[in-house]
DNA sequence: CGCCGAGTTGAACTGAATCAAGAAACGTGG
DNA sequence: CCACGTTTCTTGATTCAGTTCAACTCGGCG
């Protein structure tokens, strides 16, 4: 069976031979998750950066009102972890859920010191990861302070149209902060106006 | 004149050498903010991180009916910058102004790479900023998604009771999300609430 | 065929925004 | 140190975006 995913990935990214890559690559578990399952649950200790080979997850956090807030998509080639939990070893208060049948490479510490002894600019390479996981949050951030429900849809849509399409609207209501009604409304009103023009 | 600022920073901070420490600081510029002055704004490209010595700074955008959204407050010993326009070069979104009459060392990519190559373990300070700042900007989120205005005012001040009575509430307003009037209504209520206790 | 979860729609409600007007605090110059 | 103007905070009345709750529709799947 050939992996698309993690082997792929690091080729694409990293100036690395193939043979070494391989060796690299089987010290890294691979898990096939059904749709439902659990990578990480609410007071759990994340040790595990996990990356998306086939399927897609979602992160997110239940109020103490039981309501769901989803913190992030995670579909095919993205990272996903609680950083929270596994750098500061904290419990976490998020969990990690698959939305589809996924195969997921399972990160841990370990690994990442093979890949930073081993790929010369590693270093480099996740840092960019922080960073654009920062410039991504921040982004959201402002978002969340300053765009009304309708804009945040129209932002959501354009950044991630493939997102759309593979999950239910009531987890992007969740995402954007609205309800699953108030998006349902707001989509009516957007293609009523697009129906005008 | 004693510097309390980076110079203490760095020394509390890593195991270097007064000596070294001090030829590393002076290739490091320090300005005098008055309050109100810039220093980054809208469609400039972020060329420094802001280390505050003394003073306190605030970070934020404008959107487009013209309201200001803080990101975030920066006080002594904190650093602040455009991660997303230092990084990635790009314009920023964003100002960053004195909120009192400031000093503020000037930190470049050469003094990072001056850093990265005389103190050891600087890069791992480096990461461990980073994945701070990841888990503040991600509580952050998941509290805008899940708290009405008063649960966050509240975690506001459990969090940075500081910088509550330094800035005017107008600003912490904008950074919770909310108007003035609605803060100054939250605030009412809580009095009521503890009086009546 | 019938069920079931996802999405839609409606009506009433509510938290927060808006607009407007005072009151209090603040700092700046005389 | 006071007087004055400016900003900040408060309070009230009204409006509005989004929530809540409930009923109904639709498409898929066993």
């Amino acid at each position: 069976m050939i992996r698309t995913g993690l082997k792929t990935f690091l080729t694409s990214n990293f100036d690395i031979d193939e043979a070494e890559i391989l060796s690299l690559i089987e010290s890294c578990t691979v898990k096939e998750v059904r749709k439902n399952q659990f990578l990480l649950r609410e007071n759990e200790h994340c040790k595990h950066t996990f990356f998306v080979e086939k399927g897609l997850l979602r992160q997110y956090s239940i109020d103490n009102k039981g309501k769901e807030h989803i913190l992030s998509f995670a579909p095919e080639n993205w990272f996903v972890t609680d950083r929270e939990s596994a750098y500061f070893n904290q419990p976490s208060k998020y969990y990690i859920e698959a939305l589809e049948d996924s195969t997921v490479a399972m990160i841990d510490e370990d690994f990442i010191q093979m890949l930073s002894d081993k790929i010369p600019n590693f270093t480099h390479f996740n840092n960019r990861l922080l960073h654009n996981h920062i410039r991504q949050l921040q982004n959201r951030i402002n978002l969340l302070l300053s765009a009304v429900a309708e804009d945040r849809y129209l932002q959501f849509i354009a950044t991630y149209p493939d997102i759309l399409l593979r999950v239910p609207q009531t987890m992007i209501a969740s995402y954007l902060g609205i309800t699953p009604e108030s998006l349902s409304r707001v989509r009516k009103e957007l293609a009523q106006k697009n129906f005008k023009k």
